[in-house]
DNA sequence: ATCTTTGCTAACCAAATGGTTAAACCAAAT
DNA sequence: ATTTGGTTTAACCATTTGGTTAGCAAAGAT
């Protein structure tokens, strides 16, 4: 791993940890047992290296939606999937979606540049499809915009909460991760239960 | 108003819209329109300023949430009361959830302190209940920690991650209150539809 | 062999930031 | 009128923080 790379790496950890206010340029020099004008040499400023630490994260999340939302199978197997797929992602990178959503909420320009970049979420196919899948009978009617929000609701929220839904529940890790995973196919059942005709 | 009412008012709007790290003092003392050494003079610290707000914040929304939880009503209804009550709160209060999620998920000392006082949300009683009506052929079999989290989901969610919502969505300010205002009902009903056998 | 580029370090710097202090102010009690 | 207690201010302080700089080292390039 290139010094570089070894300052990305602990970078991603840092602001993901702390978010980007109380990140410490130290602090990530420490964790990469690197010089801390280094992380000047290759990434220019603070706001620079948040950004490339931002939009990777951020760069890993979409493609995996859109590949479901725009994919061929039916409502009922793109939600399956999602969700399944979506909280195997999550539980490897847990840090992740309340990272995005805590800077994202910071920084709002930053979704007019991911939106203004190829790399988007375009939801549009899924949503005309279960239009299409209404009107044959297969839904009940529902707005595929709540329906959407529904579905990653669900799914992004407790990993988002967690440390708040942990201490309302009152259970620890394990049973959250024992939750979590009865939950990949708890939501899908959920909706698809919900919505079918 | 005292002067130690404007500060805590001030502090609650910059930090509810920075975050701890990135609130600063003397933005506070400006947008209080008092001298910054107030500040210490009331408030002691930083710290102490901000646990004062946060604490008030996470007080306002636990009372509303075991009111309808100890309620006397049926598990519908109070899916119904707590949905709609919650996003009428939080529309008043748009910055409140992210706000709490995201300084929980930075302090997490903060859930062990709220969960040792009298006022933390108490799910026990709900979640028995909906134990019995399963029993009694109300609800389908189904786990209330996972109907509890859907709940919480559906309802806290859109609002945690509003800016994400819009852009992916791809809709307005007002588009998104509409969608909210429709979610009101819309969630319950999703539930429901959802669980009743 | 020498020059040039790239990677790297230690020391340093200016600005920002949370916090303090000493003195002034002012209303109520004596 | 004087004292007393809390309130308010301007100036100040120590530390932290992001960022820079000048110089060194090593590896190619000429």
């Amino acid at each position: 791993m290139t010094n570089e790379e070894k300052i990305f790496e602990a970078a991603r950890k840092v602001f993901q940890k702390k978010g980007f206010a109380a990140a410490r340029m130290q602090e990530i020099a420490d964790e990469a047992e690197i010089n801390k004008a280094m992380l000047h040499y290759f990434f220019r400023s603070k706001e620079q290296l948040f950004k490339a630490v931002f939009m990777n994260a951020f760069g890993q999340l979409v493609p995996q939606m859109n590949a479901i939302f725009n994919s061929e199978d039916t409502v009922f197997v793109k939600i399956e999937k999602f969700t399944a797929n979506y909280i195997d992602f999550v539980n490897k990178n847990r840090f992740l979606p309340a990272f995005i959503i805590q800077e994202m909420n910071n920084n709002p320009e930053f979704v007019t540049e991911i939106l203004a970049s190829d790399n988007k979420p375009k939801p549009d196919y899924f949503s005309k499809q279960i239009e299409e899948e209404i009107e044959k009978g297969i839904l009940k009617p529902i707005h595929p915009k709540q329906l959407l929000l529904d579905i990653f609701s669900m799914t992004v929220f407790p990993f988002v909460g967690q440390v708040l839904v942990k201490g309302i529940l009152n259970i620890s890790e394990e049973e959250f991760d024992i939750l979590m995973e009865e939950r990949k196919k708890h939501i899908a059942q959920q909706i698809i239960n919900a919505i079918k005709k």
